[in-house]
RNA sequence: GCCUUUGUGGCGGAAUUGGUAGACGCGCUGGACUCAAAAUCCAGUGGUAGCAAUAUCGUGUCGGUUCGAGUCCGACCAGAGGCACCA
């Protein structure tokens, strides 16, 4: 089999023939929307793992388009991004042309294997004509005040010179380059994503995705519900805590404020030690996350003389501190503190020689705290609680909120772990945001006839060190008259997870100026119906996408909240070594290139399907590939040399035929690429012992294989007198009583031990059944001198005699 | 520490969801074809004992339920991923 020749002859006829473009307005066949995970076009090109998850989802675009779907199976590519943007400062060219040049690769290669796409359709995210869109719908977002410019905490990397959202900090460390990440005040562009927070989290229990990605998610939103209570200064003002724990209030032995938090700013004109408390906020600010957050530093702070705080459940006087684990942007920036019954509170007390009081009975709390994982649900009871002691409690929750409700200074709240999604980069290769600055101090987003806001061109792409954008040397572009006043446009620019954040919704309609895709193409194909990539983008990507879908959807944009129904995420191909590969074991990493020259595309595309489940992580093994290449050409050989096909019948094949069309269309649907496989390799198997190969199976056989390996099955196709692509045959169907087996044979056990087998028919009852299994030599030696207890027969499975 | 997930031959992996564990492939062994090799075709292939029939052990470990457990229940061990002072 010549793959170079047939694989580039069936590249140009797809594309001559436009074979896989999808018909937008045919709205008369049921529709199917399979989407891929679109690339960043690094300069490497593709990698190992990306023809993995195309090829799972063109082997379901093909068979279902033969099975009479109207198909839309896109691409296109993540364009904007860091690398580029590194590569255009160290050489100083525009990050545009090397980004071209690399989707021109991208492209290249992914037609090279045979993905259906429909080219027409492609999308680039830093193409203006795309972008309009993204500022259009930012533009949405920031009229709704969902998109906010605010002054708060954020996470600066000195070393990329940009803020980065809380997905892209890995332990402290960027995400890309691993450089150290610090918080610090900055004005910034956030998107409101808390206020979705219920209905990303009530959402997941519609859509068909791994549980690990929606545990992940539910995770990162990290919803508690709890109360907040106000608490009186001794002297005059009041403070808020939130807790989840309100059954504790009778054990407050102090309370702790934030040092990053608004509070301590507001009291510092009342603390007697400014000071030690100066100090300890100092401190905190030089701490990176990473020292923040890391276990066992035990518990910083000091305390806030001056100002003591009022327990409002008795009126107790307690004294405020100050302490780092206290965040300031997390529920109200102070905590009341139970040192019996939480361990963080517990610590500190230790730490600095506060008394503790025990409010619920169950253990001794004298070592360490006896926490609500231990005492919740345990029918533990209160103590030392005035009128709520002897209350269990879960009781407790309920009467002490009730009782604080009821004077006024409480109320229910939901608290959200999930921050804030910062919206802005201090770069230059990404959307900039449409938004001007006004010298008087208002700001503005541009109209309608002025998007898209293009980037301009620049000497030198290199950020500051001290936040400022590259953009900010265009100064041209950056000082704007508007509207008949003077301002500055805003020179951040967009994550990268804006524009990939709905470019599902534009692959339907492309090409469209006057929104960013028509209503009622939307209506048609949306949702996505199968969405296949990796499981990295959990808690970025997936959760920023769902957002703004659920956002459009509220602003009746379009159809479903949910864009994605169905999620699957395909596995990590790892080296042979079993290792990841990449830079570390680069003599263990596969180029696909180098797999199309030496074995064609089919082949790789068949070797990465027949490893094994599509969601597990599987090392490369180059024999088994040239095994892949050596069934490929078996069955080739079998319609080109070995003259079996012919108008005649074969009994011998039909059942074995059925059952293989059965179990291939039911794995396909299923994302069982290889036991698929496997059952085409049986079935190829009995036809080799055969002399007779009938034509109708024939045929069947190769519009089965053809979704995995298109390439060899079209030109096969042609050599069985066809004309046309088999792009749109119909897909092979089967008979269900074909597929049963007359007779079969079965196990037969004596307490449950195997010891023999016997042949049985649909027709044969239970008491031939039984009978035929005594009759078995050794059944007959394992019950010998025995007594018969008990038989148990399931049909089609087993005969099992029970003997003493 | 918490959440999710995975443990099956020399290797990648099957097993209709409680019913003959190891399908299919790789590798290995033997045979056919060949002067020979490659390619191809055919057969065998979990461990132990046995010439064999067969016996026995065997799905991370230890228990349990059941006529019967890779599959269900309990406890534990190991790997992978996520979260990690969130009150």
């Amino acid at each position: 089999m010549n793959t170079k020749e047939i694989e580039s002859k069936w590249i140009k006829y797809w594309e001559e023939n436009k074979t896989f473009k999808t018909d937008i307005n045919d709205f008369s066949k049921p529709k199917y929307y399979a989407l891929d995970m679109f690339p960043y076009p690094s300069g490497v090109g593709l990698h190992a793992g990306h023809p993995e998850g195309y090829t799972a989802t063109d082997i379901v675009c093909r068979m279902k388009r033969m099975q009479g779907y109207n198909v839309l199976h896109p691409m296109g590519f993540d364009s904007f991004g860091l690398p580029a943007e590194q590569y255009a400062i160290k050489t100083g060219n525009h990050p545009e042309g090397f980004t071209k040049e690399n989707i021109e690769t991208f492209r290249n290669q992914l037609k090279m294997l045979g993905f259906s796409y429909d080219w027409d359709r492609e999308i680039s995210t830093c193409d203006p004509a795309y972008y309009k869109w993204t500022q259009w719908i930012f533009k949405q977002l920031y009229k709704d005040g969902l998109a906010k410019n605010v002054d708060m905490p954020v996470n600066w990397c000195p070393e990329l010179g940009t803020v980065l959202a809380n997905d892209e900090v890995i332990d402290g460390k960027s995400e890309r380059g691993g450089y150290p990440v610090i918080r610090k005040n900055m004005k910034q562009w956030v998107i409101d994503i808390p206020k979705y927070a219920d209905k990303l989290l009530s959402g997941l229990d519609e859509i068909d995705w791994p549980t690990s990605t929606k545990e992940i998610q539910k995770n990162w939103i990290g919803k508690s519900k709890g109360v907040e209570v106000d608490v009186e200064i001794v002297g005059g003002g009041k403070f808020s805590i939130f807790t989840t724990c309100i059954e504790t209030i009778y054990g407050i032995t102090f309370f702790v404020i934030a040092p990053d938090g608004k509070l301590i700013k507001e009291l510092m004109p009342r603390v007697e030690n400014k000071e030690e408390v100066e100090k300890y906020i100092k401190e905190t600010e030089k701490k990176s996350t990473m020292d923040r957050t890391e276990l066992n530093k035990g518990k910083s702070g000091c305390v806030v003389k001056g100002i003591k705080a009022i327990n409002p459940v008795n009126g107790k006087e307690v004294p405020v501190f100050l302490g780092d684990f206290v965040l300031g942007d997390y529920g109200t920036g102070a905590v009341m503190a139970v040192p019996s019954h939480d361990e963080r509170d517990f610590e500190y007390a230790i730490e600095h020689n506060i008394e503790m009081i025990q409010v619920i009975d169950g253990r001794e709390t004298e070592t360490c705290a006896f926490e609500k994982q231990d005492y919740l649900g345990k029918g533990c009871k209160l103590i030392n609680s005035e009128e709520f002691t002897g209350l269990t409690v879960e009781e407790a929750k309920i009467k002490i909120t009730e009782k604080l409700v009821d004077m006024g200074i409480a109320k229910e709240v939901n608290n959200y772990k999930m921050r804030e999604w910062i919206f802005a980069r201090q770069r230059y290769w990404g959307e900039p945001i449409p938004i001007i600055h006004y010298e008087d101090g208002t700001t503005d987003v541009l109209d309608d006839k002025d998007l898209p806001l293009v980037l301009p061109e620049l000497e030198d792409y290199s950020p500051s060190k001290t936040g400022a954008s590259p953009l900010e040397k265009a100064d041209s572009w950056v000082n704007v008259t508007y509207n008949g006043k003077k301002g500055k446009m805003e020179t951040s620019t967009m994550p990268g997870s804006a524009g990939s954040s709905w470019y599902y919704l534009r692959y339907i309609d492309p090409k469209n100026n006057e929104c960013f895709a028509d209503k009622e193409l939307l209506k048609h194909w949306m949702p996505v119906d199968l969405y296949v990539g990796g499981p990295e983008h959990a808690v970025g990507h997936l959760l920023y996408s769902r957002m703004w879908n659920n956002y459009l959807y509220d602003k009746g944009l379009v159809p479903t909240a949910e864009p994605f129904k169905k999620l699957v995420h395909q596995g990590m191909i790892l080296g042979s070594n079993g290792i990841k590969m990449g830079k570390r074991y680069p003599e263990y990493s596969v180029n696909p290139n180098d797999i199309v020259r030496d074995y064609g595309a089919d082949t790789l595309r068949f070797y990465e399907m027949f490893m094994g489940p599509l969601e597990a992580d599987k090392p490369w093994n180059n024999q088994a590939v040239e095994g892949s290449r050596k069934f490929l050409d078996r069955v080739w050989r079998l319609y080109t040399e070995e003259n079996k096909i012919s108008d005649n019948e074969n009994k011998n094949l039909e059942r074995i035929y059925h059952q293989t069309v059965k179990k291939v269309t039911t794995d396909y649907e299923s994302l069982n690429f290889n036991t698929a496989i496997s059952a085409m390799m049986v079935f190829i198997n009995a036809v080799y012992k055969e002399d007779n190969y009938p034509k109708e199976y024939a045929e069947g056989f190769i519009k089965l294989l053809n979704p995995i390996a298109p390439f060899m099955t079209e030109e096969i196709w042609q050599k069985l007198n066809h004309n046309d692509t088999i792009a749109y045959e119909p897909w092979p169907t089967y008979i269900e009583e074909k597929t049963i087996e007359d007779e079969i044979e079965i196990g037969v056990q004596v307490n449950g031990k195997l010891r023999g087998s016997i042949m049985v028919s649909n027709e044969t009852t239970e008491e031939d059944m039984i009978k035929l299994a005594l009759e078995q030599e050794n059944v007959i030696r394992h019950t010998e001198g025995k007594e018969i207890i008990k038989t148990i027969v399931i049909k089609r499975r087993i005969v099992n005699i029970v003997v003493k």
